[in-house]
DNA sequence: GACTAACTTTAACCAAGTATAATTTTTGTG
DNA sequence: CACAAAAATTATACTTGGTTAAAGTTAGTC
């Protein structure tokens, strides 16, 4: 039932991202129209909106996954285990499967550089990770975040968002993706090492 | 030389400036075009960008001072003293003489108010907050930042901003401004005793 | 094969922001 | 005071992201 309809719907939406990327690729995220895309991809500017609610989604759709990967990683923990720790071991996993969240090599860092390139992807970027933010905290706290709960939150994701910056720059400056790794890894630990000891001296 | 010029365009500025928060503290920010608020300046919309670059910055003009507020208290700091010290100094100070940036009243929430129902504006505070965790982070590090200065300075900007918001909702809640106040006290406390742990433990 | 619900298109529209050239206002100078 | 240069303001036209409503198309169902 609907499987002809959803399988063109599928290769719609993934025909426009491609076109789309393969535009920001060549050109940048601003000097590319929602038009362009949409001629490009044969179909109509409300279509490209109808699968994506905002030029940007277009090139960070996947951003939003780490939004599920931290709460998933949260309601995964063991019964004593710190959060932190459990969001610890979600980072190390991540690492030996290479995942990008975590990682950078030639590929990754060519995408980095549209998205840096543009203030409004950038932006968006800041938007999900408030959103990230938000989730874990509620995560932290059971039905209602609060302070304490919303700061441990931005802690981590902060410690993330810093670490993998600091890496990308690195790796732009021409270390090699292990040594990018080390990078941040070493500057995640740190911040997580605070973000465990405000945890454990919650009142 | 040029008085008479200047004190036109304060004026100007000004004029603008109120007639605009008036008419979003009636209607919000995104019902409210640009249009409207040159001609109720009796001014032209091209003159309003003139003097704010964007709409957003027509409410949030004043925001941009905590940079400046952070970076001063880091130059000014003490031989020996560590610089979240320092900072927790600033906030201290800026406690005693009731400064917006600490502290919640009716006035100051019901400008909150019109800040939060917009999105834009949303995240337009978010880009003055990286802007000033960029800032900071320059100033902590002397020429150049690295991601240990960057860590830093986001967990300090990332205490303020989460003690604030969690005073915020306290007093939209029904908490007194005394009450709201120690709700802040409390939250960044928390933050900056992390962030001097992380200090301290540096390289 | 006709019907309907989902999807797409066309076309018109709104608002932020930019570019440009013309016009007005202010200023300093002879 | 007159006048030219500099600075500020204006009108106008344009671009682009995003929205809305109505008409057209297509897949699934009876």
């Amino acid at each position: 039932m609907g499987e002809l309809r959803e399988s063109k719907k599928r290769a719609t939406r993934q025909r426009i991202s491609d076109v789309a990327t393969a535009l920001f690729y060549e050109r940048g995220f601003d000097a590319v129209t929602v038009e362009e895309i949409a001629a490009a991809a044969n179909v109509s500017k409300v279509t490209v909106f109808n699968y994506f609610a905002r030029k940007e989604d277009l090139m960070l759709d996947r951003e939003h996954e780490v939004q599920a990967l931290l709460s998933q990683a949260l309601r995964d923990k063991a019964k004593g285990q710190t959060a932190v720790a459990a969001l610890r071991a979600l980072v190390e996993q991540l690492r030996e499967q290479k995942h990008p969240f975590v990682r950078i090599d030639d590929g990754i860092a060519t995408w980095w550089r549209v998205v840096i390139a543009s203030a409004s992807l950038k932006a968006r970027l800041r938007e999900i990770g408030d959103e990230a933010v938000e989730a874990l905290a509620l995560e932290l706290a059971g039905r209602k975040a609060g302070g304490e709960a919303r700061l441990l939150a931005g802690m981590v994701v902060l410690a993330w968002r810093t670490a993998y910056a600091e890496s990308l720059r690195s790796f732009e400056r021409g270390a090699s993706t292990k040594k990018a790794d080390s990078t941040f890894a070493a500057l995640i630990e740190r911040g997580l090492a605070a973000a465990e000891a405000l945890e454990k001296s919650a009142a």
